[in-house]
RNA sequence: GCCCUUGUAGUUCAAUGGAUAGAACGAGGCUCUUCUAAGGCCUUGAUGUAGGUUCGAUUCCUACCAAGGGCACCA
């Protein structure tokens, strides 16, 4: 439709003999300034010299007289000088029709088709608890995947995570310290809890108790070298149950990865790579090896600084692993188009000097490099602490508010397993939605009971908006109303006005890698079927228009599921 | 000190350089003999400061103010 509305304009210029190149139209913000505005004859007024009202009388009268499109319905001037397209409702209903016939696939585009693009995230540390920065991590990181899937890309996703180093160290001496903690008789997630706590003890040792700190020090050695029979004993326990309590963490946000990278691995690869590379790119200074990233500042570009890659003590730091780690993943996927990165702000200086290595070391690699960063995640209040007084962790956050979601549904008439599956699903809706709702650089201030009072802007709004279609579906599959396209009627409503858009929303949003447009796209949708729901009787045998309100229904239904799939949000049918 | 990010209703967030700056929460009122009231309808309020570019600036540029993060052997 839009091609057929620049066609228009372009070809109602050429009557009044102007030419211009670019044509911009866009949907304005309200939808009583029509379905599609252009700004065209306040953009060249100045230029030619004419009255910008006045000149949009005049193009308007050319498209008028060159328009035979039954899909448009009115053109005409308004403010400044802006042009609006109204649709007919013939459009409206062809764009449902459609949508039917593509269901599944409606919102789909091919701007990255063929395109091989490999996205880590989350990246938790075996040996530590989950925390709220690798729920958000993932809660972006599988949107992105998400969408860029529906732009056609081949997805991979990757997982980068740190099996060694001092926060090892740290669990071990706990487990050591005290060895109940050790116990193997629970599953994997009470084991994997033990070590959390283990952690935490070893973490708060190591700062205030000189010998704890020596003593760590001395397992950390001996981590990295793998000869204390002992120490290798509890590390291949500890490694195999964290990795395993984080799947079952996996399962429920709906991650699946499909490669793993561990630290342990990319520190050889990259101590290598700088190795080779000392007294060319990399220096040493101090003793250590350092990239001087200032030298290859450029002009209107963010600042570099000096990282060290190589430590004094001859140990390759977080910046000689990630070296090693984009070399790995180009070499296990070596037709790789793409390879995003997500965390969070903290990192963006140093990745940007990695990158910089990088780009030099492999020109070809230079363009073939994302970094995304997101925010934080604060909590009103100030606390950090669980309902059980612990600290706030991912696991916990996502427990505790599933636990609200089951008890709110204490009165409602589900087995307890539907009950478990459906609370699971809109606890991890309420937590998705508070992170993808904004835009991803900035911090979230998250209000738990906000996030589950699932009054209007939130995740389970648009769950409970799906079920309401739902509902009204089966009402009309048992009354034996099918959706139609013969009776139309003229009253076009809100949503109708709404749902031919999402494709060009899910573009924007995998264009500029921000899944907020989709979110702040189906709040509103849903808003406007929920008044539709309210006002009309949908399912009617009195009514000839049922049919068309079922198909429209139909339609809403297919782009709420879609959506929210984009946000890796599922749509239980009932709750 | 330098660099990055961010400043919008009381609060939490929107707004490809466009029209009367949108929502939600909060507050107040109405609403189930209708397909799930976790809903709908109505009322109420904002662009940090000072300049600049532009027909037009929340958006771009400059300075200042404020918050968060980063700046050599942690990740």
């Amino acid at each position: 439709m839009q091609k057929e509305i620049k066609k228009l304009i372009k070809d109602a210029l050429e009557n009044l003999e102007i030419e211009v190149s670019d044509i911009v139209l866009e949907h304005p913000e309200d939808l009583k300034n029509g379905d599609y505005s252009t700004n065209i004859a306040l953009a060249i007024a100045k230029s030619i010299k004419r009255n910008p009202r006045e000149l949009a009388e005049k193009i308007v009268e050319q498209i008028l007289r060159l328009n035979v499109d039954k899909n448009i319905e009115k053109v005409e001037v308004a403010g400044a000088g802006f042009i609006n397209f109204h649709l007919s409702k013939k459009f409206f209903a062809k764009s449902v029709e459609d949508i039917l016939n593509t269901a599944d696939n409606f919102g789909k585009n091919d701007s990255l088709s063929g395109k091989k693009i490999m996205v880590e995230y989350t990246d938790p540390n075996p040996f530590k608890p989950f925390h709220i920065g690798h729920l958000m991590t993932n809660a972006i990181g599988e949107s992105l995947a998400r969408t860029l899937e529906y732009s056609g890309a081949d997805i991979a996703r990757a997982n980068y995570q740190g099996d060694v180093g001092l926060h090892v160290a740290k669990a071990i001496y706990g487990l050591l310290k005290d060895e109940k903690l050790q116990d193997k008789t629970g599953d994997h997630n009470l084991q994997s809890s033990n070590i959390g706590k283990a952690y935490a003890f070893g973490s708060d040792a190591y700062e205030t108790d000189e010998n704890a700190k020596k003593e760590i020090d001395e397992i950390n050695k001996k981590v990295y070298l793998r000869d204390d029979e002992k120490i290798n004993e509890i590390y291949n326990w500890g490694f195999k149950v964290t990795m395993e309590a984080f799947e079952d963490i996996y399962k429920i946000l709906g991650t699946k990865f499909d490669f793993y990278f561990l630290e342990s691995m990319m520190a050889g690869v990259g101590r290598d790579i700088v190795k080779e590379n000392t007294g060319k790119l990399f220096e040493e200074s101090d003793g250590a090896i350092v990239f001087k990233a200032e030298k290859y500042n450029e002009e209107g570009h963010p600042k570099l600084h000096t990282r060290v890659f190589i430590t004094s003590q001859g140990l390759p730091t977080y910046e000689t692993k990630e070296l090693g780690l984009t070399e790995e993943k180009f070499k296990t996927k070596p037709d790789m188009d793409l390879s995003v990165v997500i965390t969070a702000n903290e990192q963006m200086d140093y990745m940007r000097v990695v990158a910089k290595a990088i780009s030099i070391l492999h020109p070809e690699y230079k363009e073939k490099m994302l970094h995304i960063t997101h925010g934080m995640m604060r909590f009103v209040g100030g606390k950090m602490s669980s309902r059980k007084g612990n600290i706030i962790t991912g696991e916990s956050l996502l427990n505790d508010t599933r636990a609200d979601v089951l008890g709110r549904m204490s009165g409602r008439d589900f087995s307890s397993e539907e009950k478990d599956k459906i609370s699971s699903d809109v606890g991890v809706s309420a937590i998705k939605y508070s992170i993808l709702k904004q835009s991803i650089g900035g911090d979230i201030i998250y209000d738990f009971e906000k996030s589950i009072s699932f009054e209007g802007d939130s995740g389970p709004y648009l769950q409970y908006s799906y079920t309401r279609a739902n509902s009204v579906l089966e009402k009309a599959q048992n009354e034996n109303i099918l959706p139609d396209f013969e009776n139309i009627g003229d009253e076009i409503f809100e949503v109708e006005k709404m749902l031919y858009k999402f494709p060009e929303v899910v573009l924007r949003a995998s264009e500029e890698y921000e899944p907020h447009y989709i979110a702040n796209y189906l709040i509103e949708i849903s808003r406007a079927f929920n008044s539709f729901y309210g006002n009309t009787l949908i399912v009617n045998k009195e009514d000839k228009l049922s049919s068309y309100k079922v198909a429209l229904t139909y339609a809403f239904s297919f782009v709420l599921k879609n959506g929210l799939h984009l946000l890796g949000i599922k749509t239980p049918k009932k709750m």
